[in-house]
DNA sequence: GGGACCATCGAAAACGGTTTCGCATTACTA
DNA sequence: TAGTAATGCGAAACCGTTTTCGATGGTCCC
């Protein structure tokens, strides 16, 4: 049996010891330096070359004290804007030669501060991430400040918290909430409903929020039995059929799309029209606004933009090296969204 | 301005000098070694645990030759059926300790090549991968090669070949739309159309060979015109709008969600009723057959599952060192797929 | 008292690179 | 011809661990 050896990685000794020269003289002929003649490199480097020597990443790591890898820790993976942020991370991130290593939080405390430990211990050279839903309950962020000081720096994105000295990145949820709230205002609806989640992570509070200032500042009063406290995963049938039956809206605003997409297939089961008896606004412009009929008018969160200028914003801290008066000077970047409008709102 | 400094990393190096022993004495205290005096090692574990002090993972991974950091390279993120894989690995691996990091082939053979080449030197003890479309359509594998020759483990899921030397796993495509076919045609249906994708991957293929092998079995003809191979972004008015005007079907297998979702969207403007007129069944049991209406029968792939194994079969030739009799012992793993009946298909 | 043995620890090599510095050798200048 | 500068290269330290092996000192036994 052929039992064929592995090919072993060829190293600088090997390949200082079939040239006969000292493994500095490889090195440096390998990066091109003045300091060797150019003969000698010529031969190096065509040698390098046949025998397709790669130098080891883990020992540049050790010596320059920097992997080139950032790490990301996200709540969830199997989650549309989680994944369009991370492809950002990781398109900008590989341009720029670094690689991207992943852990998920499932939204727990204890298994954020875990992935964040194992990996700061010289894995990564910083952190983008997104808090997890425990965490932000918890307001507890030392496992932060404890990266933080050690140097490495951290950029957060969407569930952020101004406790921690870094750098963020997030859209105007109230804003982009109140602008939805106001389009549908504008389009002759009256009676606003709000869909949101049963646990107040900071995103819903804050588009709760600017729910509340687009009634208030268009003189509707805000009806707190127009708003929907709904768990993740909802029973279609039991929770909302009679919210629906005796409706008193004519237009809903949901935190997600998913609120949305089960809410204008109740209300289509019930008889309703969309858009003209109830109109629907959602968040996040996922598969689902596109393809859900009728379509879902979205607020679309740029998520692919928003991990983009986390990366640079990483990379530009991690590339500054020590200088730590650039290193301190935090900033926190705004992500403008956008209305997607499509079938579930009348034109404006 | 009170500039604080950063804490530096603490190392064995400071321990030693600290407590006035040798470096390897802390080493081997730390690790509870017999060959150290109990009080010694009282005394290094109490200090290291007073300094808070984390072993460098990279000066580890250099020492051991292993990093507990696996690869995993896929065409897409943004994509349900890979994130579901993903956090089957991820939650595998983070149990036995190991890292994840991910890079995005993006489809493209050139992509695929330089992230495998980039983690292969050192950054990673094993690779979890599926196939770029452009990979399958040049079949060329000599990036997979080069890594198992190196004698890095490689693990292949859903968009597999047979001329690597590695573990696969993958659900048997073939028989899961035959059945699927067979489903439609016990319950009455005759004219069964077919939804493909243009470009042939390897999944279609099986999938397209299951669905003429049903037909075949159940003594109907396949006609080609009933055999839609359309782009990933196809335009609904325009390009199928005829196709179900002179509908010559009453049935459609698709190859995945979004061609079921749109293909319904189209039949249901154009006045045909679900499933009575035309029934539907996907591929891909993602959320837009769990949320669509009517609600998309669906082939689930139990991705997370497959990400499950793959983690498993990968750490395990990680974990068998260089045996090589075992480490050359290569299997295929078939996850079995089931049919999520909802309401785009009539009951059988 | 001398040898054997155990317990405890440290020196040093190794992993695979980078980088500083010093040492030859040659060439140039005065 | 002696002094100097430039050129080309290697020795060695270093990054932070692990691990082998040898050294030291004490105890025990005959």
């Amino acid at each position: 049996m052929p039992r064929q050896a592995v090919k072993k990685k060829i190293t600088l000794k090997h390949i200082a010891r079939e040239l006969d020269v000292s493994i500095s003289t490889v090195s440096k002929a390998l990066k091109n330096s003045d300091e060797i003649g150019q003969d000698t490199r010529e031969k190096v480097q065509a040698f390098a070359r046949l025998c397709n020597y790669k130098p080891n990443n883990i020992a540049i790591s050790l010596k320059n004290k920097r992997t080139r890898n950032i790490g990301v820790i996200i709540p969830d993976i199997v989650h549309h804007f989680f994944t369009t942020v991370f492809r950002g991370i990781e398109q900008y991130a590989n341009e720029k030669g670094y690689n991207v290593i992943v852990c998920v939080s499932d939204e727990r405390f204890d298994k954020e501060v875990i992935n964040m430990e194992m990996l700061a211990n010289g894995s990564i050279d910083g952190f983008i991430l997104a808090l997890s839903a425990e965490t932000q309950k918890r307001n507890d962020f030392k496992h932060l400040r404890e990266v933080t000081e050690q140097g490495i720096p951290v950029v957060l994105f969407d569930r952020v918290t101004d406790e921690v000295d870094c750098d963020r990145v997030l859209i105007d949820d109230e804003r982009a909430a109140r602008d939805a709230t106001e389009r549908l205002i504008r389009s002759g609806k009256r009676r606003v409903a709000l869909f949101t989640t049963e646990s107040p992570l900071n995103v819903s509070a804050k588009r709760e929020q600017g729910y509340r200032k687009a009634l208030a500042s268009n003189g509707l009063a805000v009806e707190e039995a127009l708003i929907l406290r709904l768990p993740h995963q909802f029973e279609e049938e039991s929770l909302s059929e009679s919210f629906f039956q005796n409706r008193r809206f004519d237009a809903v605003l949901c935190v997600n799309e998913i609120f949305a997409v089960r809410g204008m297939r109740l209300a289509q089961r019930l008889g309703y029209r969309i858009p003209d008896d109830i109109s629907f606004i959602g968040f996040t412009d996922g598969l689902l606004s596109r393809y859900a009929s009728p379509s879902l008018t979205s607020v679309a969160q740029h998520g692919e933009q928003m991990g983009a200028v986390a990366a640079e914003m990483l990379i530009e801290k991690i590339e500054k090296e020590y200088d730590e008066t650039d290193r301190r000077n935090y900033r926190t970047v705004v992500i403008p969204s956008s209305l997607i409008e499509r079938e579930s709102t009348v034109l404006g």
